[in-house]
DNA sequence: CCTAATACATAAGATATTTATGTATTAGAA
DNA sequence: TTCTAATACATAAATATCTTATGTATTAGG
């Protein structure tokens, strides 16, 4: 089963910003394999999506890249700057906030860790 | 503190196939206000996306209608066709499951019910 | 009497995503 | 060794969806 892309929309900055202060710095592809990871291949992210997010999200100026070379294969490492790594504490912090409203206004209840 | 509309997004379809199924009938501006009532004001839907999104569900068969006046002013009730509550049930239980996804993969905890 | 609230609807513009396409390198299977 | 799949980037057209604006009309209440 893969998430409906209209569940995951407005999702994906949140999603990039975390990841990448929990990882100090990732490239675009390995993005879209870590998250195919971690939820089982219920989120997959495009590269038509990612990509331009990335882009803007550095052009926000909340990411920093340095571009590495694998060989004679062309990388893209993104960091969160200062501005990115506050951000990243308020998109989480939204969304964890939307969870909490979206359980109680669809009345779903949700096993305790 | 209102929702960003991007996080809202994708959810409209799931918040309205659900106060039908716990509410029989209700009316687009009924929705509104529900919705507003329930999220604190935290989810304002606007006239714009809800009135073309019930068009589309009503369009879809999970929708049926019916209009009524009080005085002169008209009201259009909505209710969930068999195939409504179907879907319904179907859009929460993604839900759900996407809200499971998004904390394990944003590092969410929350507080048991 | 006038404003805010109720109640519907649609359309233009903005935004974001999907889908398609393109380039190029590299690993590994046949 | 040759071909395919995976790696890795990027962009653009088409599509979908939402916001904002606008429009009509009724009704409650100050």
């Amino acid at each position: 089963m893969i998430f409906s892309s209209e569940l995951i929309k407005g999702t994906l900055k949140t999603i990039i910003l975390k990841l990448l202060a929990e990882n100090k710095r990732m490239y675009g592809y390995e993005i879209t394999q870590v998250v195919k990871e971690l939820t089982k291949d219920k989120v997959q992210l495009t590269e038509g999506a990612l990509y331009p997010t990335l882009h803007a999200l550095e052009a926000e100026g909340l990411l920093t890249t340095e571009t590495e070379y694998i060989g004679k294969r062309v990388r893209k490492y993104y960091s969160l700057s200062k501005s990115g790594k506050t951000k990243s504490k308020e998109k989480v912090n939204e969304f964890a906030d939307f969870i909490s409203t979206m359980q109680f206004l669809l009345d779903i209840k949700t096993k305790p860790i």
